[in-house]
DNA sequence: TGTTAGCACTCTCGAATGTCGAGTGCTAAT
DNA sequence: ATTAGCACTCGACATTCGAGAGTGCTAACA
């Protein structure tokens, strides 16, 4: 456990770090006007906070920086709640505007997330179990090709083309989309697999010939899995940060971005609630020097989706927190409303 | 006019320069196979080559390096088409592979280009001028929005979102989606917004109370101009070209890049054919170190759409402009078959 | 006993200097 | 016209050096 004073002198080096970038002398913290001592005595303590492993230094008679455990302290211990009020209305005004398609609001979302930070944000989701099938069709291109296209009550719009196979007539391509229209309507997408395979497939096998086929065909076209959407804001973000100037480094990262199903990975992973996750704590090799920090966002107590802001381990974690924190809050509010209104 | 030698000289030094990316000496050019000359004698070809503007020096001693008036003798009167069947055998196994949506055909062309260069690859479009409606439906999702959705003969599916003016009544919306369809089915996107204001206009004054606004409205909701579309291949591969280490240039390269408007612009611009642009050609400061190799792809005399890559100035021409023709002529005899079979 | 001033010591950073090698331009010989 | 030879130039890299920032330790102090 630390004392009162080798706290507060671990905040305020690491609130400097957080803001310079450059280590921290004892000279330096001195001078703050919260600090009483003489820059020995915080180097007393600065040793002992060293030697607990909450600091490190560069080299042998550098000024200290915070450690992985430092920030891990700070942020479990140090952070209380700030309010910026600025920004936070920022984004109430984006997340009280206009909209119909969720997702518009999710990209702007990320933009905003990304330009009051300077760091990469990335939302994932929404994931659409709990929204609903309002409507399935699908429109014949050819006499062997077609799209599929569901339409949720979110007004989103999943479409997918595929060859019509030999076997399957197309009298018998209607009477599939009636039956599944008829049955499938209102359902939940979280429940679509389900109902596929029982109520359907009973309904189907009496009215459609040669339906094994047609169904196995179909399941596999259009009912596989929904890739999860991501979205990104702030890509380039990072480039400005002074700890980001090895080219090798920037390759392995903007790589390791492009791999979507990684990055969805990294995220859905995370719990209800905030979750900070400091350098090495990341299982990923490739962003082992970066913070990663994600909230959820839900629909009651059903988990939607993620925001996440991705940035070097020296991060304003502060602010950063609050922010997320807001934003999941409007977010999950804004989800509730819109149920409320439209469903 | 350049002189035989002198031809064969810059040619030398250009491709040297290419694959090495190091100035190049009169010593090495002479150990060449295809040059009989001592290194003294290169020196003064070299001298004269300077001279006229094909080649500079990174400082008073040290090797050539091509300048940009280099490349472009180069790429206007060296280069002879080469065939690289490896490459192009890859590629029309790509493109003959089985296909419904042009959209999954186009992404996997730009990143299958990317791979085969080791540059970044853009492709714009296809425009759809010259696809036609198969299917306009609008799917109400409450008392006070809806989406619309439009199918193309191609496979294309696009959908907006939009919020129901009170005055106009659910039967009114239907009634014009009605009219929509009878009259848009089989037409050209091109011919859109022409038959909308000429001949449907008068029909739905007919049957349509208040019809102004609901016309107004839906024109704007759903007919405005679509943005084209873009897709990358390689985003982080000119990462691994040795020029691109200083962090500023990439920010500023990348940041360029993320701004869809202006690469949109930068492409749309091209002619038909090929067209190599290098360096200081470009309009955009941010590539003024880049050069932009330009092909279209065309459905008839129509053009359809843009192939880019973007890559050093220092770039393998040769490969890169047959490369990029084969593909704009896979792609458009492609297109050519697809509308022969579906259209 | 906790705090502080003082001081010797350490290490980085940037400037200055030196050396090496690649490459050139020029000249004279072929 | 071509080439060998040679003096010269310049960048790349290593080395040295001093300044400055920061530390740890010790002894004095409240």
């Amino acid at each position: 456990m630390l004392t009162d004073r080798q706290l507060l002198i671990l905040q305020v080096i690491i609130d400097d770090f957080i803001e310079s970038a450059h280590p921290v002398g004892s000279r330096a913290i001195s001078k703050k006007d919260e600090i009483n001592f003489s820059a020995a005595t915080i180097r007393n303590v600065m040793a002992d906070l060293e030697e607990m492993g909450y600091l490190v230094k560069t080299h042998s008679s550098s000024g200290r920086v915070p450690s992985e455990k430092g920030y891990r302290y700070y942020v479990d211990h140090v952070i209380g709640p700030t309010i910026d009020n600025r920004n936070l209305n920022i984004m109430k005004d984006l997340i009280h505007g206009e909209f119909i398609e969720f997702e518009k609001l999710v990209q702007k979302s990320a933009e905003v997330l990304s330009d009051l930070t300077n760091y990469t944000s990335i939302i994932l989701g929404p994931e659409v179990f709990e929204t609903k099938v309002k409507q399935l069709q699908i429109v014949t291109l050819t006499d062997h090709s077609a799209v599929a296209i569901l339409v949720t009550d979110t007004g989103h719009v999943e479409h997918r083309s595929f060859t019509i196979p030999a076997e399957i007539s197309p009298s018998d391509l209607e009477k599939i989309v009636n039956i599944l229209n008829e049955r499938l309507k209102g359902v939940s997408l979280a429940r679509l697999p389900e109902l596929l395979t029982t109520e359907v497939v009973s309904l189907m096998r009496k009215y459609v010939q040669d339906f094994e086929k047609s169904f196995n065909y179909l399941q596999s076209a259009f009912f596989q899995e929904q890739p999860v959407k991501l979205y990104f804001g702030g890509k380039t973000n990072l480039l400005n940060q002074p700890e980001f100037t090895d080219v090798n480094k920037i390759r392995s990262f903007y790589q390791m971005m492009e791999n979507e199903d990684q990055v969805v990975n990294l995220l859905k992973t995370s719990q209800h609630g905030i979750k900070v996750t400091i350098g090495n704590e990341n299982k990923i090799e490739e962003i082992k020097d970066f913070s990663l920090i994600t909230a959820s966002y839900q629909f009651g107590s059903e988990k939607m989706g993620t925001i996440a802001l991705i940035g070097p381990t020296r991060m304003e974690y502060r602010k950063v927190i609050t922010l997320l924190n807001a934003l999941s809050n409007e977010m999950t509010d804004a989800l509730y409303l819109w149920y409320k209104n439209n469903g």
